[in-house]
DNA sequence: TTGACATATAACTGTATGGTTATATGCTCA
DNA sequence: TGAGCATATAACCATACAGTTATATGTCAA
């Protein structure tokens, strides 16, 4: 870090950081990476309640680590950011060594 | 991620993150961004109780976060790896956007 | 030894939040 | 308009854990 972040900069870091705390958001995530999924896609692909994956996928939009788009009555989430999947492939590869 | 990731794999990705979750576990390590300071120096640093700042380096160190050199009645904690900073500057630079 | 200091740990409390069930909202089509 | 599907939300419970106070452990110096 270059510069010593303030109280409020540290607790915005940190809460992206729990975001990414949590396996089932991961798993959401990684349910993620290749295109944009509807809600009830990704509720089959992580197997787990319908209503459980929308409070996550509802805290993921709320950072901007998700895009949510409507359409009909399908709602679509996908990853907005590369860098989520970057940090995550950091993690695991250094967890790997 | 180029593979999709294990249970396992998955939940210690998550706790990794999840120990970077936390402003005051942040902060700790901002203190400690230059050099190896000990427990008392860090502290002083983050202005916190002795005995929460020594619970929080305990986690980051059993994580090997941290790294933990005694020397005499003093112990030293310092940054085990770059990466952990990466992250947090990648984080950060993002939010900023 | 004893006293002073540095660090760790135990026990406890309060709070945040993940998961559940049940229900509400909202869209589409017959 | 009403049935059926997709998604969101409310209410609740249980657990995890950050922080606190008090105490234990361990090391040095006189």
């Amino acid at each position: 870090m270059k510069r010593t972040l303030a109280e409020a900069e540290l607790e915005q870091v940190a809460r992206h950081f729990r975001l990414l705390g949590e396996p089932m958001r991961l798993k959401i995530l990684q349910a993620l990476c290749g295109k944009p999924r509807t809600v009830n896609e990704i509720v089959a692909a992580v197997g787990a309640t319908q209503a459980n994956v929308s409070k996550h996928l509802a805290l993921l939009a709320a950072a901007e680590i998700l895009t949510r788009e409507k359409d009909g009555q399908c709602v679509y989430y996908g990853m907005k950011d590369p860098l989520t999947l970057k940090l995550c492939e950091l993690v695991h590869n250094q967890l790997a060594e």
